[in-house]
DNA sequence: TCACGTGTTATATTATACATATAACAGTAC
DNA sequence: GTACTGTTATATGTATAATATAACACGTGA
């Protein structure tokens, strides 16, 4: 699993890294049961902090994303009914389609989005 | 135009602030042409200070959604076309699908919480 | 037992962002 | 001139982000 960050965005670099792990299950590219690098081997991967890797993978296993196992560090297992998790989400879309919404995007255009990012997840 | 600021949230008042605004646009609480209070009535209001509004004013300038005026402070002006805005909609789209995609969402259920959503501007 | 690799915790430092406060400036309207 | 706009400048306190060094508890395997 390929780790890319951009030291010059404005957003967070374990921020960064949370995005990307999230989106690796989502493509598949990281699968249940399956280990992460440990929060020193991956901040020397991309030359961070080990204390901004073990952030990351705080938060992924507080939104129930991985879970610790003292042997093997963290690996990914999925809550799929974290309800805390789909009501963030919800909200999260509200926001964004109130955006959509004054860009003049219709309802089709946005399901058509939405297709179209989750055609890359099969 | 009620605003209605959490102090106890994590999200910044000043973010919160363009998001209620923009959510008034989108459903038409908020006219094109219509004034918004100035910095220092807005910021008397909801009781913060005047630059965390001109904060929220000058982002909501900068992702073509007011005008300013000399004479009538910040008018409601959306720039439809907006290239940034809509790239930028879409990355986030992408990030907020992928955690989708991990809850085990279907297509059919955002295109169905999308269109819920929708229902609330018309 | 002992060395090694896990995450975790503690403490400290530097830099940046958020929100506040006070003050002044440059236009526009009456 | 007076009163109202947004804008800019400077300063302060707080919080977060990212770094650094160090130590701890647990599990594995030689």
């Amino acid at each position: 699993m390929l780790i890319k960050i951009d030291f010059s965005s404005d957003e967070a670099i374990y921020q960064q890294l949370c995005n990307q792990i999230i989106l690796g299950i989502a493509t598949a590219d990281l699968e249940e049961g399956q280990a992460l690098p440990s929060v020193r081997q991956m901040a020397d991967d991309i030359g961070i902090n080990m204390h901004t890797v073990n952030k990351a993978y705080s938060i992924l296993r507080q939104e129930g994303f991985v879970k610790m196992d003292r042997r093997r560090g963290a690996i990914i297992s999925v809550d799929v009914d974290a309800l805390r998790a789909r009501a963030q989400l919800e909200k999260d879309l509200r926001k964004l389609l109130a955006q959509a919404r004054c860009r003049n995007m219709t309802r089709m255009e946005l399901h058509r989005m939405v297709d179209s990012i989750y055609d890359d997840y099969e």
